[in-house]
DNA sequence: GGTAAGAGGACCCATTCGGTCCTGATTGAC
DNA sequence: GTCAATCAGGACCGAATGGGTCCTCTTACC
């Protein structure tokens, strides 16, 4: 699958919907700029609350925003979408970027590991990885959103699918 | 994560071990050139005798390995090493890549998708690591493989890790 | 034609992930 | 000083996927 869990995907869309706050919201008076809560978010992205919050706590142990607790508290971001890479969100939901229990760090996890052909070779492909999802920062993925009716459903799935070979499955 | 499956990892395995067999047995009499048995791979690499079956049907599915059934049967493969990129092996195991539900061809997947703000945004990362995972053949990492006593223990992880942010988890 | 070797397919169990809920701590407003 | 709002932390449960095992069918040799 080389699939990544929903929570990265919750943690991009409540990034984004973070930073499309504004820092000069109308009423922020009493809450700081750039401020929202859970449930707000959640209302506004469509992910249950629950959900956002634990992302949420997610990102704040990561570094990525910073909380306020207390009456008109939030979350804020702790830096511009420009500065966070692809590759820092799923590091701090889905931890280091690791593709096989060879380069996860698992001390002697390969229990077969004298007779492993291709024992480490795993790195290169993961260092190729990470380079790309550093490459991507929050913001390239945030601009290149276009409106929904610009995209036909039926388009959308063709577009996604891509070059990832459709018969395979 | 980012974490394909064992299954995935035991695939580039067995494949480099089916490369390693060599044309030129001597034994090669009845058996045909090439061509080996799921025990004998399983006594090779360590990896236990019905996940290897499993692997090599699964691969056989995916077009990359022929089998053989009948006595003095087995595997071949029918492209070299330089002719299988790493994304081919994780597209015959795992199914077409993607990352998220947004491009996995999920029909409506998204509930949210009027709200959500990086509708289809995975997709130039999706096609980043496609690109990644197809400039890098089995014979790369067949080719980059240096003898066990070459990597220090506690170098290799340190390689492996790199950027990923160690205080993460 | 019988026997043995080996692939093909189906099945089951364990692990992990996604999601939810509850309780406690902190801060601002009244 | 009291109350309300909100985050923090943890535990818990259900679903889904992956990993592993077993049985059956096919094929080639004797």
């Amino acid at each position: 699958m080389l699939r990544l869990s929903k929570l990265t995907d919750y943690a991009v869309v409540v990034l984004v919907r973070l930073a499309q706050a504004g820092p000069a919201l109308p009423g922020a008076r009493v809450r700081e700029v750039g401020m929202q809560t859970s449930p707000g978010i959640a209302a506004a992205t469509g992910i249950p609350e629950p959900t956002v919050a634990k992302v949420l706590k997610i990102l704040a142990g990561g570094g990525l925003v910073a909380s306020q607790r207390g009456a008109h508290g939030g979350y804020r971001l702790l830096r511009p979408l420009t500065a966070i890479p692809v590759s820092d969100v799923i590091a701090a939901i889905d931890g280091p970027i690791a593709l096989t229990a060879c380069v996860e760090g698992a001390a002697g996890g390969c229990e077969s590991e004298s007779l492993c052909p291709v024992r480490g070779r795993w790195d290169p492909v993961n260092t190729a990885i990470q380079e790309a999802l550093g490459a991507i920062t929050l913001a390239d993925m945030q601009a290149a959103a276009v409106p929904r009716a610009f995209r036909l459903p039926a388009a959308t799935l063709q577009d996604a699918r891509g070059d990832a070979q459709p018969a395979a499955e």
